[in-house]
DNA sequence: CAAGATACATTGTATACCTATGTATTTTGT
DNA sequence: ACAAAATACATAGGTATACAATGTATCTTG
């Protein structure tokens, strides 16, 4: 199980997805980067590549829906925490209302 | 509504989730090309360009999930028509796994 | 008889995920 | 005490895929 087709299907399906299941995270506290990855993890069987976080939350940044703050640690490395804009939230909202439509219509097909 | 970002990312989700979308409506029936677009238009929101549709089958093909034939009609242009490989069945059940683990997940992120 | 629908296909562009790599600190195992 | 792993940030290059634009050809409809 697992062939090399449902692995590549299976990157190209969080195209998008990891956007949505980040805001949705993000939508009643806030994170720093690190413990998004794993906040993730605890909920889906998806896992985050730091190279895919680290810019797709500037991308989520430079689009207005999340904003950043560093908080300085009493050891180790500082975190730089995000949090949902009004924006983000606005926009969440749609992309929620395409996310059921489309999960309904594929369940639809699905069966 | 519809901002330029939820355009984009309407566009990214659909990465994968096309594939997954024609390989279930090839499950009980074989459709030919323009013949797909309409199908999932019936059962979707979603507007596939045939500029995707065309090279995206050809991939399926090529990755063995799908087989097509011609055939000639009475009158106007062939159709190739596609139908769904015994390698493409049991790819697309372990698809399907995947899908309903993903959305359950999501559904529990975005209450 | 022109416009639009049907039916196939290719090319170039933009977007986004992933691997690999890098820096630096702290914790854990032996 | 010291090496390995975990924590925490980040970037560069490679790869996959959707889409707009474009092209060919036939048939239907106003």
């Amino acid at each position: 199980m697992n062939s090399e087709f449902v692995n590549k299907w299976q990157s190209q399906v969080k195209k998008g997805t990891l956007a949505f299941i980040l805001l949705n995270v993000l939508k009643n506290n806030e994170f720093y980067g690190y413990e998004l990855i794993e906040e993730v993890r605890k909920y889906t069987t998806i896992e985050i590549a730091e190279g895919t976080l680290y810019p797709l939350m500037n991308r989520l940044k430079k689009e207005g829906l999340v904003s950043s703050k560093w908080v300085e640690q009493e050891s180790g490395i500082p975190r730089k925490y995000y949090q949902l804009t009004d924006i983000g939230t606005v926009t969440l909202k749609e992309m929620v209302v395409y996310w059921r439509s489309l999960g309904d219509s594929i369940e639809k097909i699905t069966i």
